[in-house]
Formats: C-alpha cells, structure tokens, sequence
DNA sequence: ATGAAAGCGCTAACAG
DNA sequence: CTGTTAGCGCTTTCAT
C-alpha cells in the first residue's frame, strides 16, 4: 500500500507550502485564483483525501453528532435518526450511532465512548432504565451541545425536544371517551421515565374531567411489549368490572392486546384499543391500531436545527429552550364502535 | 471551559513522561505495578479522557467503521446493523452510519466521508441505483476491509455476506406450486441487482422443474414499495388468464398487493401471495403474510466476525470469503389455500 | 522500567 | 497573497 497523500505532497509538487495549500483547500477567501486552481489539480491528480481526523486534532472541532438511542429496530427511533441525518447533512456534520438498549450500563458507556471520540455534541433519547443523569453531566461539563429527545427524565437542564404526553394520554382518553367507552384501562411501565408518568396524568386527568373514576385495578404497571400486552388483557379481562376498552403503553403493547382480545372473542373495537407512537405495522394489522401520532421526523428535524443552533453560540446553554411537539390521534379500526352498530 | 486533562497533566503530577503514562494506560507490559497504580489513580483523580482523535492519528487506527445501509428505516437493515453492533462491541470498534437512500450519489458521498473520517473499514449493502463500483475500489486501494452485504452488484471482489437468492426465489415459487396455485406471477424491481435477478431465475427454474411455463406478462418490472405493489396487483389482476398467486419484490410490495386485492375480494389465501424479508408488521397484517426468512440477524453478526478477522490480517483480502445464508419459507395465512377449503 | 524525541496531518497566528 | 512556525494529544523507536 502506497502512502497516502498529504498536502505536503501537494505543497512539494507546485513548490509552494502547506499553509497555501490548505487555505486553497478550504477556501479561505485571501488565496490567488491561479493558486487554488492549481492546488485543486493537483490534489485531485494526486487522488488526495483530506484526513479529518488531524484536522479535528488541530481544530477541536470533529463534526461529529453522536446519537443514543434505546434500539435503532423501533421504527420511531429509526425515524428520528433518518431525519436528524437528513436535517445535518447540509452542514457536514456526521453521526455516530449508539444503542443503549434500554440499559443505564450501556447508555454510561455510550456517553464515554462518544466523548472520547471527540463528538461535537450528542443527542440521546434516555433508556427506560436510567433514573441518574450524572453522566450526562458530563457533556455539559466540557460546553457541548446536548440535546434530549423523546425520552427525558427529570429535571435535566438542557434543551429537549419532547411530545407534550400529558396531552397524548389526554387525547388518547378522550378519543376513547368520545367513541363512547365507559370503562378504560391503562397498561403502561413500571420504570420512572416522564412521558409515561405524563401520559398516566393525563388519562387520569381526562377520566375526571368526564366525570369517570379512576380505578386502581384498571392500571397496570408492567413492560411493554407484545407479550407483556397479551398478559394485561388478560389480566384486565379477568377483573369482575372488566374495562370496555385498554390504552396500551406503545402499540407493540397494543398489538398483544389485540392478539389476545382476538383469541377470547373480543375483538377490539368491541374493546376499544389504542396505542402510542404509530409504529410501521399499526395501519396493516387486523383490526387496524388507533394510535397517538407522535411525529418522530419532526423530532428529528428540530433536534438537528436545535443542534447546529447550539454549535454555534459561545456557549450553547445560554438559551435553553424545551421544544413540546403536540401529539394527534389517528382513528383506526380499533376504536371505530360506530362500525359495530350497523 | 477548563482545559481538558491530557497525559501530560498526569505525567505531570506524578514527575514521570508521558511516554510512561501512555504505556501504563495501555497495558504495555513492561510497566511497574507501582507505577501503573499511579498512573491510574491520577488519571481517576483528575477525571481524564483519553483523546482517540490523536490516538487515531498517531497510530493509523481510529476504531470506527462505516456502515452504509439504504434506508435505516427498514427493519431488515435496522436489524442488521443492530447485530454488527453487537458482535463489534467487545473488540472495541464503533459504528458509524450512513444512509445512501438509494441513491448511487449518496452512496459515493458516502464512502468518501467515511474515508476522510479514517474508518478503519466499510461494511456496505449497495443502493438500487449503483451499477458502478469504482468508488468501492478507493477502500480496496487503501488496504482497509471492505465487506458488502446482501445488495451485491457485480463482480466485486471483496467479501461478501448475502442471501442465497437464487434459492429464495426459487423456494417462495415451490411453496407457491406445493401449496397448489398454478398460475403464478412475480414482482421484481427494475434495478440491475443481482439479488433481483437471481430471485427471479430461482422463481423461472422452480416453474420448469414443475413442468411450468414461464409468461413474460406475469413478471412485472416496477419499483419496490406499497403503491408498486397496488399497482403490480392491478396490472396482473386485469390479465386475461390473471395469475392465482404472486410473489413480491418484499414484504411492503406484498403489502401494497394484499390491500389490493381485498379491496377487489379476492383475499389472498384465495389469491396467493409471499414477499421477501420478514419485515416487522407482517405476521400481523391480515391475512398475515407469508414471506422468506432472510436472517438480518446473522448477517449482521457474519459481518461483525468477518471484519474481525480482515482487520486482524496484513493484506485483509489474501482469503476472500463468500459467505452464503440459506433463506427459508415462513408460511403464513397469505399462502395457506388449505384453510379456505374447509 | 523509564525517558527523550520525533512525528501522525493538519490549522492558524504571526510575519512579511 | 504567501511563508514560517508551533502545536493539537498521542504513540513509538531508540536509548539508558
């Protein structure tokens, strides 16, 4: 393997420095045209590809983001980081990915593994395990952008990007409400993360204002996914008031509910079903899943914008602004009643 | 901002070298235990991170890996490099990503930023578009691992991980044929990958063996997506000796036939229909679909080790491998013309 | 077992 | 408009 060329192979073949040429290369106005047209040949004669690994030595400045998510196979994860790659691509900024998968250990690791790689920021969304935020800590520490999306947990101070859940169990509630269900269960986690304490709130708060009791048997505290859904139905289907419809934590957990509720015979929306997050399968199951949009490529676009805002000011905290994106039902099947009575 | 701490704070501190210091914390064997101890209380104490920038520079190692995918947003890619991630993890490497969204433009950008980034090696599945590898070759040329997976093109000479494709086709065809449909069509893209074209030999030799006759109108050249398939299905649909069963280019091909022909009443299983790659929603579309097993998870895994043993080696490419997965059918109710018999 | 010193490839302040 | 020079933080060869 021949060595790699430099700008100093470059400096020697038109006899100039390096200095020159790298002003020519990076288009610093004070350069002669004949001397960057003449760089620009060569280098690119040469086949010379800048090393911006010295270059981010040099400068301090890597143009590196690094993301953290739970796990890039939920489609609204995945979502997020397509559109956060989009919103940055103009700027040259690039990402790197980590996965927490939902565990503190790994976010820790993560966080660590980021910094020493000299990112010029992270954005992470925390994993439901992680109840410390001294990690993060951190970042801030060394007057980088930080970023939390989705995801926050308590009172982080740094800009956050987040859909307004209280209002998401809110509406999720009254939509059940609306469509006529009398008796509405909740299946959320047991984990302490704000946007489902937020959305618990919110269904509460929805119930009262209708008029409706809160009962404790109705909310189920456990994980979320396709089984975990299965389960509560059918824990809930067991309770001698059994509910007339189920508000599940995300919309694998709806599935399961779904699943179950199919298997015994009551088929949503006979129970009304309605889940978070509209998950690519949400449309397509049978009876299609309602569900609260959350609006992940919004999530991604303004984490980006919010980035390359905070990257460049002195210091990238002296304006923290918590961006709360409105969430909106989309109507399926699940909870269409109405298809019932004809 | 504080000056972050570096080795020479830590010789510093304790009167000794950097050179010292930078063995102690790399475990060069030659380094007192005393020393060592120092060493790592003070860099504990000082709350030091090492600068892999600079590490990366002076050694010619940076660690990182580029991985190009299409579309992250695909479960199949999703779980793929869910898995690289996985079976890199101990060796100390990361990921970063790039998406090329089939874009032959974005793909040689692509390779061009993870160079400049100095990875120490590509992993990549090629877009639709890339008929031409020459941007590929610049990595060869640097000596660096260069593994493609799945999307293979041409005659590239690097490792590859992909699907016997051939073989998928040619199984979706005979569960087809097995499951007693007759007149069978095929929904393939028209981009010249060859995991396209063998598919849709698998799909001809499977007819022949079967004593069937290949129709030139019941293979159609589109895209791949839920729209293409619609379309696909309607086209066929209108045939005047229509099709009884149809193979899709993937599952959100299949997808878009299957809403299709519900629409027009002729639900699969009464109408068959298989797609390829065992996305996220399609156990649970109804009727739930059947589809080809294409093992993200072990390609991905394949990958991580293959990179492995590359980088391990003085010339990554004097032992090109050519790893092969065996596809399988899942059968589900999309198939399953017994069920309407009863 | 430890130190001295060179240098990876690039940038940028200063000088001219 | 261009050159000189120092140095980013680390590794590594050669000494001792």
């Amino acid at each position: 393997m021949k060595k790699k060329t430099t700008i100093y192979d470059i400096a020697k073949e038109l006899g100039i420095t390096v200095s020159t040429v790298s002003r020519a290369l990076s288009g610093f106005p004070a350069i002669s045209k004949a001397t960057r047209q003449a760089v620009e040949e060569v280098a690119e004669r040469l086949n010379y590809s800048p090393n911006k690994l010295a270059s981010a030595l040099k400068s301090g400045k890597s143009f590196i983001v690094g993301v953290i998510v739970p796990s890039i196979e939920a489609h609204f994860f995945a979502s997020i980081i397509h559109n956060i790659e989009e919103g940055l691509k103009d700027s040259g900024y690039r990402i790197i990915l980590f996965q927490s998968k939902e565990s503190i250990e790994n976010e820790i690791k993560g966080v660590k593994t980021l910094l020493e790689a000299q990112v010029d920021g992270i954005m992470a969304s925390m994993s439901l395990e992680t109840n410390d935020i001294s990690h993060f800590e951190e970042i801030i520490k060394q007057n980088k952008p930080l970023i939390i999306f989705d995801r926050v947990n308590q009172e982080i101070n740094v800009p956050t990007i987040t859909l307004n859940d209280y209002q998401a169990g809110y509406i999720a509630t009254e939509h059940l409400i609306k469509q006529g269900y009398k008796n509405i269960a909740f299946i959320t986690t047991i984990h302490q993360i704000k946007i489902f304490k937020d959305r618990l709130e919110g269904y509460k708060d929805a119930l009262k204002a209708n008029g409706m009791i809160i009962q404790e048997r109705n909310i189920i505290f456990s994980d979320l996914s396709i089984k975990d859904g299965r389960y509560g139905a059918g824990r809930l289907m067991r309770n001698k008031d059994k509910p007339d419809a189920i508000i599940a934590g995300d919309d694998f957990t709806a599935l399961g509910v779904i699943k179950k509720l199919n298997e015994t015979g009551e088929t949503p929306p006979k129970i009304g079903v309605i889940g978070f997050a509209n998950e690519a399968f949400s449309a397509y199951i049978t009876p299609s899943l309602s569900t609260i949009n959350q609006y992940p490529a919004q999530i991604g676009t303004s984490c980006a914008e919010m980035f390359l805002q905070m990257v460049a000011k002195q210091n990238p905290y002296d304006d923290i602004r918590n961006i709360i994106l409105e969430p909106t039902v989309v109507e399926r099947q699940s909870t269409n009643i109405d298809a019932l009575k004809h």
